[in-house]
DNA sequence: GTGTTACATGCAAGTCACTTGCAATTGTAA
DNA sequence: TTACAATTGCAAGTGACTTGCATGTAACAC
């Protein structure tokens, strides 16, 4: 795990926990968000066993700390990903499989001064998803 | 209302029920996106009170005729915005008070090209939300 | 090590947005 | 006016997520 992760656990007053820790390795093993159901059913495989409130509770921790990332895709559920060492970045979702595919690429960076002029808001985040057909599915 | 709105609603084998134009008028008067519980907030305060149910399955059916738009603001509701008239536009939305306002712009257009040559998706949509703070609450 | 304590966990129950089943109602077109 | 399919309202169900609370356990001091 990346250290820069256990200094801003124990900055924040955070014990590093068995159930803590697995989390966040199946955090880090994971190149894609995910959902805290994943979460919990990789604990499960893993035979590190969590409650899923703890992983809600961690989820919510972490992204409190700005240790992890959420990503909606209007599917009623969140995904997580870790920040740790990874671009800003977006996401693409397949309407057929549901399959999430990263997307290296933020236009939005150079347009925040215009939003900001036009509404006078300060604005401090954004979200972009795009949907559509994967190969295999369209 | 627009007579698209019901020649379309007429294509599609549906009927002008009286609950039901009571929501697409709630909908018209609505410059902003606006929840299910808004809608049916705004009917009974109109006395022409529908129910809850009723209210979802309407916006569902309008939306798969595409006579309205979804916008997902990441607070665990939906929100609903007629299509008509309206150019495509995005929002923000303040983390203080959440208020939203229209952003009339997208930059994405020029964008989805791209993405299609890089993940090989057909491309059919995208959502691009704004949060910060208003000149109120910053 | 032992003790202390604040942070964490697991279970049960609760909340909230939204959906489904079904009997009763109502537009619509013949 | 009749007939039928679409629609409504109520009740109950679902699924993601949260809260309350008693028990457990890192972490730090001794």
């Amino acid at each position: 795990m990346a250290s820069s992760m256990l200094d801003r656990l124990k900055a924040g007053g955070k014990k590093l926990t068995k159930p803590r820790k697995a989390i966040l390795a199946v955090l880090e093993q994971s190149p894609l968000p995910i959902t805290a159901a994943d979460v919990h059913d990789r604990l499960k495989a893993q035979r590190k066993p969590a409650d899923l409130v703890t992983v809600y509770r961690n989820l919510a921790m972490l992204q409190e700390l700005g240790l992890v990332n959420t990503v909606g895709l209007h599917d009623g559920q969140m995904r997580y990903e870790v920040r740790h060492g990874r671009e800003h970045h977006h996401h693409i979702q397949c309407r057929g499989c549901g399959k999430i595919v990263d997307l290296m690429l933020c236009p939005i960076k150079k347009l925040t001064a215009l939003v900001e002029a036009k509404t006078k808001f300060a604005v401090d985040s954004h979200t972009l998803e795009f949907f559509g057909w994967c190969p295999q599915c369209r």
